[in-house]
DNA sequence: TCCGTTTTGTTCTCCCGTTCACAAACTCCT
DNA sequence: AGGAGTTTGTGAACGGGAGAACAAAACGGA
């Protein structure tokens, strides 16, 4: 395994090189970037207009692209197209995901709804919940089932993927369920603290955490302007 | 404004010290496991034992605390009660903080609905929305009003933190109107990069690229299993 | 009172990520 | 063909954060 990465870590077209995680975090945006460039019909960009497009620092992208390998012509740019599809097949969303959903609340339910993923290489197969209640009705198109089809549907599908949109109490029950039942990378929504084995994968989004990071600095600009009133 | 941060810094209790943004970003998440462990009966805590809550390292833990300050005490940890006020206070979520929400669709309606706002210290005062179908019926008890309320409702709550919750095409137009109107934090939902002047703080929430790193992860695990067979 | 135990607060070292700066490479124009 | 201009790719310096490790401090028991 080291033996055969450190070989082919260079050279080959396909290596699994090692790409740094702030990088692998950018790349989503980058892939954002040149699929607005090609939609407004622009075929080459250069580095410094990629960089302003994805609200980075040129530099910055450029080293990140070059983890990739070398796509670009120097003294040109980036080919557009060319490009977009060399980020899309690293990060992987050139084939199709299929993803399950468990918890058809509020949130479970725009996410069903959300156009965006489906473009970008990821598709919905199931909605699940464990209240009856909530299975009265379709969703996005899709009926939603009893949570206890997890193992069948992962099956089927060969989901790799989950999305837990719970509440709090349930979401590392479902984490548990999903791992057992072969999920690896998961993204949680349920605010707490999932544990998981070593070999899943696990991204939160906490959505009054982002806010409440705004309100520190939002609090702090306050002080400041307090202290400035008061030295003046 | 220097001079005075230096020479306040160290010990005055309520100083603008400078936290680390990585600590910031943490925070939250520690004042999450302070409130689980209060609802539990929990009274006192030792860093390991927060740090094992809180998904992070005991180190890291005690290093992020000592930026506020010296709440512990040796031999025996932390005051759960004691410790979850004094981040709160550093947060900024002791008092009460006005929201608005701009554009609601589903993932508008959602946020709307969720009450983890309210229990963290943020109060939504209005749901806005260019498009007049939008505004038939009220939404999380709040009627859904026209965008050009804006500048009213800020003013009138004193606003200082908006929500983006809009397709791409119409978030920069909201983002340039939210800071002409005061607001100077933004949580973004948008797929885009918004452009703001510096003092404003722009913090985003991008679905999908969760998503697409998570599949970067997958298809490299799935590279591996590949390898490894080729190599066995 | 004194010693062993526990746990914090902090120092030190290492590593990752960012940014600068520049050589290499390509285009275009004469 | 050659030189001027442009832009990439990368080496090197720099800064910040993560984690180990330890000294300082508090507690409890004898």
């Amino acid at each position: 395994m080291e033996k055969t990465r450190a070989v082919t870590a260079r050279n080959s077209p396909d290596a699994a090189r090692d790409i740094p995680e702030a990088t692998v975090a950018r790349l989503p945006v980058y892939l954002r970037a040149l699929t607005t460039l090609s939609d407004q019909g622009t075929t080459t960009c250069s580095s410094e207009e990629l960089a302003v497009a994805a609200g980075v620092n040129s530099a910055k992208l450029r080293k990140d692209l070059s983890y990739l390998g070398s796509y670009g012509t120097r003294g040109v740019g980036y080919d557009v197209e060319y490009l977009r599809y060399q980020i899309a097949r690293e990060i992987g969303v050139t084939q199709d995901w299929p993803v399950v959903i468990v918890g058809i609340g509020n949130l479970g339910q725009a996410l069903a709804n959300y156009s965006g993923f489906r473009s970008r290489g990821f598709r919905v197969v199931a909605l699940l919940d464990a209240d009856p209640a909530r299975r009265a009705e379709a969703v996005a198109g899709l009926e939603v089932r009893p949570f206890a089809d997890l193992e069948q549907i992962v099956h089927d599908h060969g989901v790799a993927i989950g999305v837990i949109a719970t509440p709090a109490v349930a979401a590392q029950d479902v984490a548990d369920r999903m791992v057992a039942c072969g999920i690896t990378s998961i993204l949680n929504f349920a605010p707490i603290v999932l544990s998981v084995p070593d070999l899943v994968d696990v991204r939160k989004v906490d959505l009054s955490i982002e806010l409440q990071i705004l309100a520190y600095h939002e609090q702090r600009k306050m002080q400041g302007a307090v202290t400035e009133e008061v030295t003046a």
